[in-house]
DNA sequence: GTACAGATTGAG
DNA sequence: TCAATCTGTACT
């Protein structure tokens, strides 16, 4: 069973979105040849509330206004100078929330965020590109089911600039192995 | 214009 | 433990 994720399934509360994707496929194409691996790590920002997020207070910049796309596109930026980081919007159009793809099932190769670009050859010019539309990236189902207990939730990585309150919720999901 | 820090990684 | 090095923001 392989059934590409449509708009339907990224127009939802960005938190459920983000513990549905463990256990989903990125399928990147590249030229005649395709890398593919399992989600297996997410982590879920909602601005403006969130203080965490890029769009903190309904901030719009060059950089983030992708964030305010409606859900199923992407999301990418360079992070110290140079690592990409690979996020997918989420919900309708207009809300700034978004889902960081943080590890694939692909051990050292794809264990990072930053890795996971490296590895999927991802870099600005995907910036705002349709994964319901594209025809080099996009997600798919195989039929895994994905029981609640094997999903761990744990605080964010990397923010604890954004204080105590929201350094500590747990908006970071994990596909036990 | 300058200064500074960040949703990270790999080497020492 | 630390440096690499682009982007946005808060200053002068």
């Amino acid at each position: 069973m392989r059934k590409k994720l449509l708009r339907n399934f990224y127009v939802r509360p960005t938190l459920k979105v983000a513990k549905e994707l463990l256990g989903k496929y990125i399928v990147r194409k590249i030229g005649k040849r395709k890398r593919e691996g399992k989600i297996i790590e997410t982590e879920a920002y909602i601005g403006p509330q969130d203080k965490a997020s890029h769009a903190y207070g309904g901030k719009i910049t060059p950089r983030n206004k992708a964030e305010y796309l409606i859900g199923g596109h992407i999301y990418i930026y360079l992070v110290y100078g140079m690592y990409w980081q690979l996020n997918i919007s989420t919900f309708k159009e207009g809300k700034p929330e978004c889902v960081l793809i943080r590890a694939l099932d692909l051990g050292r190769l794809a264990d990072g965020p930053g890795k996971v670009c490296r590895y999927l050859k991802l870099n600005k010019s995907f910036y705002a590109e349709d994964l319901t539309k594209s025809k080099r990236i996009w997600l798919e189902d195989r039929g895994e089911e994905i029981s609640p207990s094997s999903i761990l939730a744990t605080p964010r990585i990397g923010i604890d600039y954004a204080g105590p309150y929201w350094s500590r919720r747990k908006w970071r999901f994990v596909l036990k192995s």
